[in-house]
DNA sequence: ATAATTTTTTAGATAAGACTAAAATTATTT
DNA sequence: AAATAATTTTAGTCTTATCTAAAAAATTAT
């Protein structure tokens, strides 16, 4: 069993790893939890010697097999709820990330598979992410960030890269939700700013907020 | 904002008052927790330093209205997962007890509401306890112990004293659930114990079962 | 009423997880 | 290849919540 705080770590470094590759240094994951890198020490001393990861003094960690586990379950937990919040107590993609951050630590064998059952095994969080099934595979979807499509081009919404609620009430302000059909009408090279066509309305978005969507084209 | 311990010592004294009124003792609550009483003593100081109760040395302790309400709403919380887990995820009435303890601190302003619209403001637990509303108020209802009904008495099943698996499991055994008509056909002045009708089958049950089993008549 | 017992509190220790400050190591410049 | 800078680790401290052992107060028995 693992303790709040071992779950966060494992959580933590496995979307590091996910973003940039095995290795993962004691500063990142200090930054991603908002902690000292002396704290970080300690805590993956201890899940190296859980045999969570594999860790040489001043060398960065990367996660064991068993350890990618338990974060992929982490993982598949919260997506879950975020599904549950949104598609059952009428949450909206904005508002889901802190209380799936809480519900994501319980410990149930029964709960997260009955849970999974009666939201008819999503494949999808409501951002766009995939949701592991319980032996932690997941389909990887092609996806690219919206400022790589160029000029003329289509896509549609799949995902975002932020998923703070700042960015999502924008994006639900300017009616941009997944699913949802996108055209580059044009391209600023000099800030990198786009106009876009989207739900019959051209609106300009800046690199900041292109960077932050994913597209399927 | 409480800890998860400072909450569960708000829900034992909220639990052991309701059966022995104010003041509570210290060793009673450390009991109830499976801790020591010197440990008692301490939270209990910082309980009431947050006036979540009254205490004097020596004395035991009451809970304040604040502690009242705060308690009151991690039962709802308890009870309405209940109902969730019951209704919604297949779980029996001797499975919910852990995952609850869980998952009734879970802290959002929104998710306990929405979950209580979504179950259809339920007003009972799996076990026949009342769930108090976002105010903290709720159905006292009449019900005695099966044990204190006479011989060619009639009740209906309202509800158990003990939600412990073991028991719950025994009153599915023997086809005993919530709602459901009991006839004494005999009692055993010797030892307590109860021949009952039920389901129309007759079965005889020992004063402690007896004792665990709420009616109403 | 005093002695014995039980309950409660205090004092001091421990473990988990975080912190600061300083030392050790690695990386980057010049 | 030194020197400087950045990163990482170590050492020691703090907080929360627990514990044991001993002292203090209250209760019960004689």
């Amino acid at each position: 069993m693992f303790s709040l705080s071992e779950e966060n770590y494992l959580k933590s470094i496995y979307h590091l790893e996910a973003v940039h590759g095995k290795g993962i240094s004691t500063n990142s994951i200090a930054k991603k939890l908002d902690t000292k890198a002396s704290s970080v020490t300690d805590m993956i001393k201890k899940l190296a010697q859980k045999e969570m990861l594999v860790y040489k003094r001043y060398q960065g960690v990367s996660l064991t097999k068993l350890g990618r586990k338990e974060a992929t379950n982490i993982v598949r937990k919260h997506r879950l709820w975020e599904v549950f919040l949104v598609d059952k107590l009428n949450f909206s993609w904005d508002e889901v990330h802190d209380v799936a951050e809480q519900l994501e630590h319980i410990k149930s064998p029964k709960l997260i598979d009955e849970l999974d059952a009666f939201l008819d095994f999503p494949k999808m969080d409501p951002h766009g992410d995939p949701i592991p099934d319980k032996e932690g595979n997941f389909q990887k979807i092609e996806k690219k960030l919206l400022s790589t499509l160029e000029e003329g081009k289509i896509g549609i919404c799949v995902g975002v890269d932020d998923s703070s609620s700042d960015f999502l009430k924008y994006l639900d302000k300017n009616n941009i939700s997944l699913g949802q059909k996108v055209k580059v009408v044009s391209k600023e090279s000099f800030d990198g700013s786009l106009t876009i066509l989207i739900n019959a309305k051209e609106i300009t978005i800046s690199k900041k907020i292109s960077n932050n969507i994913y597209i399927q084209s």
